[in-house]
DNA sequence: TATTTCTGTTCATACGTATGCACAGTTTAA
DNA sequence: TTAAACTGTGCATACGTATGAACAGAAATA
């Protein structure tokens, strides 16, 4: 058993024909008879024959390979996505390759030995350092999907959560509720989806026509973990003027926000100060958080971007498609609305 | 620029030398003069030459390609596992095939197409069900990493963590502080984990030597995750008995405890009952659960097992690899030891 | 019946790389 | 000086598949 993997040409030899008529037996639109087709399919159970996908991408250009490019599957949200990914892709037939581009000291030789590879197409999720590598692709005729990405100038699909939209929702919510004053906290290091956010919960505040008895102020923490959240949360408490509201561009921070709230004991969640975060990670919905939170669904998201390549590689000379994914409140404990 | 990819043919003729020539300059082993080697590795910058991998493939019959078979990367210590697994495998220069198994009833259909691609390597993690794929690919020749499994038949190496030494140190900790009655948690699907967990902690507590003034029973809740945690707590605070000190085989399910005791208010940690778990999953820091635990490095794991990956791929031959990760308690909230 | 269309199959070749073999030129050994 | 060893390069081929072209026979058309 410890054999070489069986040839289309040793099927062919078993089911006494040419080595192209079983190639041919495995193209539905090819015109052979019923007959042959079934000995065909019968020596290649046998000799438990699998394609040769090495051999058939040096014919097709096309390895059936998908890039996932990421910057770390560390935190939840980004795990959640690539697991979805992962699924969508697999489904279509496609093999995932990941492609982890934490390390930008990497990058470029990261970048030079992917192209070895024959990808039938690249996703790039958000985080990446990635302008080189969408260009690098594309440029090779590699189909490029970029998810929550700022990119503009390619010629590649482009998937993004309707961060403003959250942004927004989380603003109406507040307004809504009679707060009188909210804050948008983001971490420096702005993100594209994060700054998005944040200038759709401030725009939504400020539009003229609004009667603002509310006020709004714009907020930083250093990056976009738990962490910082703690860290913010405690510097917070220190300075006083604490909001009755706060919006965080991530739920991450919030959970350490929450976190550094509940271990002062000074404040009550959602009493004094009623929370809303953003993407509905796993443990948004933990009790020790039971987080209101605008949801960005991982799953759609991916099979969104999935059909979009599948699009892309089906009719390779379509136009750039863009597509927006909805945003959703999804309510827990640290924000109850009025009813 | 959006051409084919130059081939080694093309680098041969601006460099005004055979094909053979280009592909031996990539060889440090091959016979080639100083100034025959620069003038190719000029043309082939010129040209951004790139091998291309599936031609190579065609003749080493190996992809470099190594396929994570894992079920499913959304719990935590799965990801962070896979997380490291992706990095450890760029390290070498291979390239990471995520393969979700997570549904049985692809499973095979999964297998088919996976063996199409002339896999370098598989590594398997714990939870696949997957007797059926390692011994695919070991008839086949490829080289198979068992991690976290019970399979002790095949000719593959086996990376495991020392469950059984995690169970010991948790039930040591209990004995030092002077814990009258214990208990320790798995899942009802019993995964090899889980059970050598619970193995070693009850066989601590049942040594024949020790005198046994310290009472010690296993319970189990229906999965293992968070919320069955929440369930197996609400029961156990409802029916009475609260032990003194609980060991969970998994840190999901202590943080599901955890919330579920919070939330009733009867009890308090660790001052009613203490609490253990095992893996050190990230949210085990968080100060909503700060929980104590045994921790099992996923970047250890993960680099044990590529490099045991590359070891069988540059000896074939050599006998199978079987090694254990060590456990090492790591102190927080929800126990702390007499000191 | 002669011609055309259709069906089912085989032949031959291309994809891009690595490598055994042959060979010419150069250096070392005898 | 002649033989032997070594160095550096090219030629030819194999890897396994897909597919255009050719072709033989059957069926349909004129």
């Amino acid at each position: 058993m410890n054999k070489a993997n069986a040839t289309s040409a040793d099927v062919a030899q078993l089911a006494g024909v040419s080595q192209s008529t079983v190639s041919r037996s495995y193209d539905p639109n090819s015109r052979i008879s019923k007959s042959t087709r079934q000995k065909v399919f019968a020596a290649a159970e046998k000799l438990h024959y699998q394609v040769n996908k090495a051999a058939q991408t040096m014919i097709n250009k096309r390895s059936d390979l998908v890039g996932l490019v990421t910057a770390g599957l560390g935190d939840p949200f980004r795990s959640e996505f690539l697991n979805s990914l992962v699924l969508a892709v697999q489904e279509k037939g496609l093999r995932p390759m990941i492609i982890d581009v934490t390390d930008e000291q990497m990058l470029d030789q990261q970048l030079q030995t992917l192209l070895q590879y024959q990808l039938s197409g690249v996703i790039i999720t958000s985080g990446t350092p990635s302008e080189a590598v969408a260009n690098a692709f594309i440029a090779r005729g590699t189909p490029v999907v970029l998810v929550n990405r700022a990119d503009h100038s390619s010629e590649a699909d482009i998937i993004n959560f309707d961060n403003e939209a959250a942004g927004r929702l989380a603003a109406q919510e507040f307004v809504a509720a009679g707060k009188h004053k909210v804050m948008v906290v983001r971490s420096k290091v702005s993100s594209y989806s994060s700054v998005m956010r944040s200038n759709g919960f401030k725009g939504a505040l400020l539009e003229p026509m609004r009667d603002s008895s509310i006020q709004v102020e714009e907020r930083f923490c250093e990056l976009g973990d738990y962490d910082s959240g703690i860290i913010f949360g405690k510097e917070l408490i220190a300075s006083g003027g604490m909001p009755d509201g706060i919006f965080f561009c991530m739920d991450y921070i919030a959970c350490g926000f929450i976190d550094a709230i509940k271990h002062s004991g000074v404040y009550s969640i959602p009493r004094d100060v009623a929370i809303i975060g953003c993407d509905d990670i796993t443990i948004a919905r933990y009790q020790a958080y039971a987080l209101t939170t605008i949801r960005q669904s991982a799953k759609e998201m991916a099979s969104s971007a999935v059909s979009a390549l599948q699009a892309r590689l089906d009719h390779p000379s379509a136009p750039p498609i863009q597509q927006k994914i909805g945003a959703a409140v999804i309510f827990r404990h640290s924000f109850v609305p009025n009813h």
